[in-house]
DNA sequence: CTATAACTCTCAA
DNA sequence: CTAACGTTGAGAGTTATAG
């Protein structure tokens, strides 16, 4: 089987630098919520050194001294435009992998009567015309190859230009460019798979490649055995679904600033709350538990630290957004402490089951109301007007504790209010 | 004891 | 001016618990 694998090249600047094409040429970095870390950097940003996941505050002042563009991150935009681009990769293969919010997979398979590096520059052609968007085609035998590839597109290694394709390569020509790539940028090898195989001296692609697949599956684990099988080529992993129901739902953020009192901590849990019974019932799902947890900064530890978690069983699984409020209240409260400085909380949905028609077991002595109809009317009217136009009461209106996006970019594509007016 | 639930660790973007 | 460090989901492996 033949994978493409198209990735975007630094996929939120790209988004901002369509829309503002001032930015092009310049060093631009978009932030992580609460405009934290570097989370995407232009080639430029790199050049100067700031790396991936840095607090911004500790490359504020190189950012002053070389007129770098910090931007908060504008998720509406990103989503909106990613979605265009997965439309305009579709009509490339009928096999499509969306993975991620910026890359997909494509199985290439009915395509081989043609030449597949063409074929990928027309990809990156048309995305680029169509979208705006500049992106780099990996090709290869299997997924974990595919990425690889595509990193050496991104990188110019093999004289890519955009797109890369193994299979074009002789298998002595892939040992010396493995032996050159560092093995931290296999797919599923991460920080600390990395220094456990670096402690073997595995360190490189190749050594990797050519290490003994059952010894290290016996000292580490049979995911990194398919790793080595593919990486030699043997498909272990195939093309996934593309929308797959969430075995639980996450929500969670870190404050804009340090809360302390319980009042505002019952705003935020409520507002994840609204935020996850939605994708919820999105994919029609019922939860049957309900999770919430609250920390203080851990980046403070001369402060006063806690950090505690609440599971409640429901009665009944549902996705009533009043009702799983009311369960993440009651399991809030067991947990909080006065006289700590809360720097984040998140609550999870868990133990989702279909919730299909006459399929939930019911509570033989439930008192709680049917709000079926009710979610169903706030589902319509906040896709329509957006996210939090109806809510629960319980979210209040103030959220002081939102989070910091000082610096976010106008919602281009999917607000008419946002739109910058342009002068005749 | 076994089967499974619950939890921890790791990884990815 | 100050202080300031993401979010969501999955899978594997281990430990705790129920029966």
């Amino acid at each position: 089987m033949t994978f493409a694998l198209v990735d975007a090249n630094n996929m939120y600047v790209s988004c901002e630098r369509v829309f503002n094409p001032k930015l092009e040429n310049r060093p631009v970095v978009v932030l992580s919520n609460n405009d934290g870390m570097a989370v995407a950097r232009s080639a430029e940003a790199r050049a100067l050194g700031i790396k991936m996941a840095e607090p911004w505050f500790k490359w504020k002042h190189l950012a002053k001294q070389h007129g770098i563009v910090a931007l908060s991150s504008n998720y509406a935009l990103y989503a909106d435009m990613s979605n265009r681009m997965m439309k305009v990769l579709a009509q490339f293969s009928p096999d499509q992998e969306v993975y991620s919010i910026d890359e997909c997979f494509l199985g290439m398979d009915g395509f081989k009567h043609l030449d597949l590096v063409a074929y990928s520059h027309e990809i990156r052609r048309r995305v680029k015309q169509w979208v705006g968007l500049p992106v780099c085609v990996g090709l290869a035998e299997t997924k974990t190859l595919a990425k690889l590839a595509n990193h050496c597109a991104k990188k110019n290694l093999a004289g890519a230009g955009g797109v890369c394709d193994f299979g074009r390569m002789t298998q002595d020509e892939l040992s010396k460019l493995f032996a050159t790539i560092d093995v931290s940028e296999v797919w599923g090898v991460g920080r600390a798979l990395t220094q456990k195989v670096g402690a073997r001296g595995i360190t490189t692609v190749e050594s990797l490649r050519t290490a003994d697949p059952k010894t290290l599956r016996r000292e580490f684990s049979v995911t990194l055995e398919r790793t080595i099988a593919e990486l030699n080529g043997t498909q272990c992993v195939d093309l996934e679904d593309a929308n797959p129901t969430r075995q639980q739902i996450i929500s969670s953020r870190s404050f804009g600033a340090p809360v302390t009192e319980l009042e505002q901590l019952r705003e935020a849990v409520a507002s994840y709350i609204g935020i996850a019974a939605a994708k919820a019932r999105a994919q029609g799902s019922v939860a049957g538990m309900v999770q919430v947890y609250i920390r203080t900064n851990v980046f403070k530890p001369e402060s006063p630290q806690y950090q505690q978690t609440q599971t409640v069983p429901l009665p009944e699984s549902t996705s009533d957004t009043l009702q799983l409020t009311k369960a993440a209240l009651w399991a809030l409260k067991r947990i909080y402490k006065l006289g700590y400085a809360y720097h984040k909380a998140g609550v999870a949905l868990l133990n989702l089951t279909d919730g299909g028609d006459g399929t939930v077991q019911k509570d033989m002595f439930s008192t709680a109301k049917d709000n079926t109809k009710l979610m169903a009317v706030m589902d319509r009217i906040n896709a329509t007007y957006g996210r939090g136009t109806l809510r629960s009461a319980a979210e209040g209106s103030s959220k002081e504790w939102a989070m910091k996006r000082e610096r976010m970019s106008p919602c281009y594509t999917t607000r008419w209010d946002e739109l910058p007016v342009v002068k005749a």
